[in-house]
DNA sequence: CGAAGCATTGAAGTGCGTCAACAATCGTGG
DNA sequence: CCACGATTGTTGACGCACTTCAATGCTTCG
């Protein structure tokens, strides 16, 4: 199952066998987690990472009056808090948006990982600075994106990230989660955000049902989106 | 000069003497560059880090309309593209905003720190982690605040940055931003930032003249902005 | 001193939010 | 298997925060 981890990992830079096991064995177990949970609350103390395997998490962020946005949705293979390892808590929330598969790694295990192989620490550094990419581009969007365009650009790199560890399906892809949590990831409310998938719909750039999302028309939707996958960094590269 | 960087680090961790001559030594040389450049194009090639010892410089990326988003302002202790160092080239253009006295650090020397002293290469992820967290806060504004609070935050955040390297002077430091980089930053046309601007002075909240922001009520600003530092983390740790 | 950038103001428009209702779907227990 | 309540999706009417356009005065600096 970790498969689709190193997956994700190979697809921008080499892992040597021996890398490879030292990576398993970080793996302290292996756990699933219910649908709908807080499976990290913010500022709470943390001395393991998790991986995702399987399922859908987001990070969250919410004000007091219980708006609420999601800063990124993690997929199979992503690392959901790799960066707790070193901020010892985090300044978000981590949910699960479906049942999940987590393997758990403990700092600890970690902090020898990178020790005794440097490789590792760039390979790993460079993945939240991917992270950090993707935020980033996700400030472009709400900050001057409009919502045609956000969402657009969300279907998008959410079909490239998919796609490097093997889980769409030509241009269509498991999406399950509801408008409400794709209103939060957004910056829009659940009204807006169906009435901006309907416009999508309506335009033949998208079809979505069942959980699933397909892409009718590539072109149009990236024109939509100004997509450019740069930022995910998908080239190969040595480290 | 590299003294506000090295403050900036032994707020959150012990450096030791050896570890700041490593850092030291990393520099090539220190430079100056204008007011009002692009310092790094997207996407160009790179080969070292720019440390900023001096003056401020942004983080931007832009759409086809030429709409700017500011996804984060650095200040002087900040590094501003330590990514580039594992991504080698960028998802974002970095201007100067004023003259600016910056730290060159080439990557092969970083790339020896790290290697040499694993603890910096935990500190430095750290920081890159911060700034992170700095960007999910800034996605949390554009989403979620309305433009008061989201300017409000702004101002709150730079003072809690500045005054880690101690460039503020009591509730007042120096802002030396345009109404029309501003906007860039908060996701707001210029008209309504110079508004926005208006009602935070009317609320005697801030004054802003001659470069300079002065923060009149710490609470009350706190208040409108909704702001914690916790996404800061100030507090030192072990690392 | 003149030109260019910057701050400010007013009037009018619009994209998205709010409120409220209802339909469709889903999960659960009887 | 159906009944049900709860969640999710959809629609309409209306309101507002922010944008757009356009003009004017104010700095700043060759």
């Amino acid at each position: 199952m970790i498969s689709v981890h190193l997956k994700k990992l190979r697809k921008r830079t080499d892992i040597s066998a021996e890398e490879e096991r030292a990576i398993r064995n970080a793996v302290l177990e292996t756990r699933r987690l219910p649908a709908d949970i807080v499976a990290i609350r913010s500022a709470e103390e943390l001395h393991a990472s998790m991986l995702l395997l399987d399922g859908w998490m987001a990070r969250s962020k919410d004000l007091a009056s219980g708006e609420r946005q999601v800063t990124e949705l993690h997929v199979a293979g992503d690392f959901a808090d790799l960066h707790s390892w070193t901020l010892k808590c985090l300044d978000h929330d981590v949910l699960t948006l479906t049942e999940c598969t987590i393997a758990v790694m403990p700092h600890e295990r970690l902090k020898d990982l990178f020790e005794r192989y440097p490789h590792l620490s760039r390979v790993y550094w460079f993945m939240t600075n991917i992270d950090a990419a993707i935020h980033r581009e996700l400030a472009l969007s709400l900050g001057q994106r409009s919502a045609i365009s956000r969402m657009a650009h969300l279907f998008c790199e959410l079909h490239a990230r998919l796609h490097v560890v093997g889980r769409t399906n030509g241009d269509s892809y498991e999406l399950p989660l509801t408008q409400r949590e794709l209103a939060e990831c957004l910056g829009l409310t659940v009204v807006h955000a169906n009435r901006t998938l309907q416009e999508l719909r309506r335009r033949a750039l998208v079809e979505f049902e069942n959980r699933q999302l397909t892409i009718l028309d590539r072109r149009g939707l990236e024109g939509v989106a100004e997509f450019d996958s740069a930022y995910l960094f998908l080239d190969r590269r040595t480290l």
